[in-house]
DNA sequence: ATATTTACTAACCATTTAGTTAAACCATAT
DNA sequence: ATATGGTTTAACTAAATGGTTAGTAAATAT
């Protein structure tokens, strides 16, 4: 509680909270509760609720974003760039599990602040990933498919199950435990199958 | 504004604006004004917030459960049923576009009442589908993966994209129309793709 | 005709909530 | 010890917001 300053302390809160709630169902009042602090605490150090929020956005975002560009980095070859990524993708959001949820959330309720904020801050730049694939597609390595189409089904396979998490725990039955050994099971499985299905 | 009856009026303004802005980021005067009515109607037909909200919860997942079950039940066989599925289930998000987001985002904010949800009203059922997988891995005709690793790459392919519609616009760099040719195109991409990456 | 129910409105109430203020606390420098 | 300045608290304010109430007009039943 004093082993980390203030500031940290309220920023995890806020994360805490912000993630659980989002930020319209967030309260100032629950996020001091949660960092143990007076509310006034909130104000001191972030003036308002939408600049805590930001804070919060912006530390997930860029701890998100090099994830992201793991793929989009160029350098290596197809396969083994998709066996990392998958690999290591699932590996960040099992020890993130609230990322990918409250991003995709604050951006459909946000839009007009999110886009804003990335054209300020960097955003991964897929087009090297692109150019890599048909390259390959040219070089008769992969199957022909569009590479947005390609990527997209990437980033799906990756990211839904843990954006859909709950939704899928109840359709299917599964628990806690289970969904989590599935997880890990995909980190291989995907890339495999992924691979073998653009391969010729 | 007297075409339709003013329960349904209400329940369509509810709606437009419980999909944008989420349960906790709705106001129920926004609503009112959304129909064009007295903010004291909201109560006289709703008694109150939740109801409201859990009466547009319900039509939503009403209307995207029959769509679901569209794979989940059998007599088909696998390809088919897979083309069929993605077909038709983009076709439908289409049509309605905030489904998907809002039901994965209130999922997430509010899992205990959608929990109790759903153990009254049926949800759809997976095992059919699950067990058909099982039998055509069995009958060697196509490959042995995990049946629920099957289907959540399955419903990974059709519904990401949707969910993650903003993001991936940013992050690709498309337009709305582009995106909208995107998912026109993955009507036929995806099931093709999926089922040459399962068949032997 | 009269009573009763239904649909509706304007004004109001109670509570929640973000944000402020003024005073206290506490470490460090003088 | 005392002043200084950053930090923290309790108490407060103003606005927003969900919900209520008293009353009205029109439709429906008696």
């Amino acid at each position: 509680m004093k082993d980390s300053s203030t500031e940290e302390t309220i920023l995890n809160a806020a994360i805490t909270i912000f993630q659980k709630k989002g930020m319209a169902g967030a309260r100032m009042q629950e996020i001091a509760d949660e960092a143990n602090i007076n509310k006034a605490m909130l104000h001191y150090y972030f003036r308002n609720k939408q600049q805590l929020f930001e804070a919060v956005f912006m530390q997930a975002f860029q701890k998100l974003a090099p994830q992201l560009n793991l793929i989009f980095a160029s350098g290596i070859g197809v396969n083994e760039k998709i066996r990392q990524f998958t690999a290591s993708y699932i590996d960040f959001i099992l020890d993130n599990p609230y990322l990918p949820n409250f991003i995709v959330q604050e951006l459909n309720n946000n839009p007009e602040f999110v886009l804003k904020f990335m054209s300020h801050k960097g955003k991964p730049d897929p087009t090297p990933f692109l150019r890599q694939i048909e390259q390959e597609i040219n070089a008769g390595n992969i199957k022909k498919i569009p590479p947005k189409q390609l990527l997209l089904n990437l980033l799906s396979l990756t990211i839904f199950p843990f954006v859909g998490e709950i939704m899928i725990k109840v359709l299917m039955g599964i628990s806690d435990l289970e969904f989590k050994r599935m997880m890990e099971e995909r980190k291989t499985l995907i890339a495999e199958q992924f691979i073998n299905s653009i391969s010729m």
